[in-house]
DNA sequence: CAGCATCCGACACGATACTG
DNA sequence: CAGTATCGTGTCGGATGCTG
C-alpha cells in the first residue's frame, strides 16, 4: 500500500493502545466540535453568534466544548472585563492549522451530500 | 472571508434547519466511522480483521456502525456463502473520494499530535 | 466466523433556572 | 451577555450469550 509513514503513523496512534491522542482525537472530531471549528473558520465569533450559527446546540454543550477546545489548544478566548461580558473566540495558529483538512472535509460533504443522501434512500428502498 | 461556494453551502447545509445532510455528517464523522474509514483506506478487510486493528471497539459498535456506512453508500459489503461465512468490507467508490479529505485529517493529527498533547497538558498545568 | 438479541451502566445532551 | 448548576432522559456503547 505504500501509504506516506505520516498517515500510519497516525493509523498505529488511533489504534488506541493507551495512547493519549486518541482522546484528544475523540474530542477534536465529536459531533460538535468539528461544527464549532467550522463556524470559527470564517473568523472569531462571539458566544451568542456561535449559538446562533450553529442550530440546535444547547449552551450547555457549547460552552463545554469551547472548553475543551480551549485545553486542546484549537480556540482562544478572549474575555474584555467590561459590563457586560464580552467573550469573543477564534481559532488559535493550531486550530487554524486543523482547518485546512478540515474544510477539505466539508468541502467534500458540499459536493457529494446528494450522492450520499440518495444512496441513503436506495438503500431504505432495497 | 470569500470562502469557496462549496464550503458555504456545506456550512449552510450543516446549520441544522431540518437538513437531512446534517445526519449522515453526524454519522460518518462520529467516533468510531472515522476510525473504520481509516482502517478501510488501506484496502478490504474482514469482521474481525476490523475488529482487531481498531483497538477497544465493540463487536456490537463494528456491526452497526459498518451497517450504517453501507447504509450511506461508503462501504460495500460481500458475503461469500460458505461455510464459515466470509464478508469482506470495502470502501465504494464514494467511500475512496471521501479517503483523500479524511487522511488530509489523519495526516494533521499524526503531525501536530505532540502540539495538542503539549497544549493540554500545558493548560491542566496553568 | 459473522453478527444479532438482550441487558445494563455511563454519560452525552437538552431544558430550565440562576449568577456575575 | 456569558456562563454555571442542577436535573431528567435518551442514546451510546460494552459484556454476554446465542444462531446460521
Amino acid at each position: 500500500m505504500a501509504e506516506p509513514e505520516q498517515l500510519a503513523s497516525a493509523l498505529r496512534l488511533l489504534q488506541g493502545d493507551g495512547c493519549p491522542l486518541r482522546g484528544i482525537f475523540d474530542e477534536a472530531t465529536s459531533r460538535w466540535a468539528t461544527l464549532i471549528m467550522a463556524a470559527l473558520i470564517t473568523g472569531p465569533h462571539r458566544f451568542a453568534e456561535l449559538r446562533d450559527r450553529l442550530g440546535g446546540i444547547s449552551e450547555k454543550m457549547l460552552a463545554q466544548k469551547l472548553k475543551a477546545m480551549v485545553r486542546a489548544g484549537l480556540v482562544a478566548r478572549d474575555a474584555k472585563p467590561t459590563v457586560p461580558p464580552q467573550v469573543t473566540y477564534s481559532l488559535t495558529e493550531l486550530g487554524a492549522s486543523m482547518a485546512g483538512p478540515l474544510t477539505g472535509l466539508f468541502r467534500w460533504f458540499g459536493s457529494h451530500g446528494d450522492e450520499l443522501t440518495r444512496a441513503q434512500r436506495a438503500y431504505d428502498a432495497g
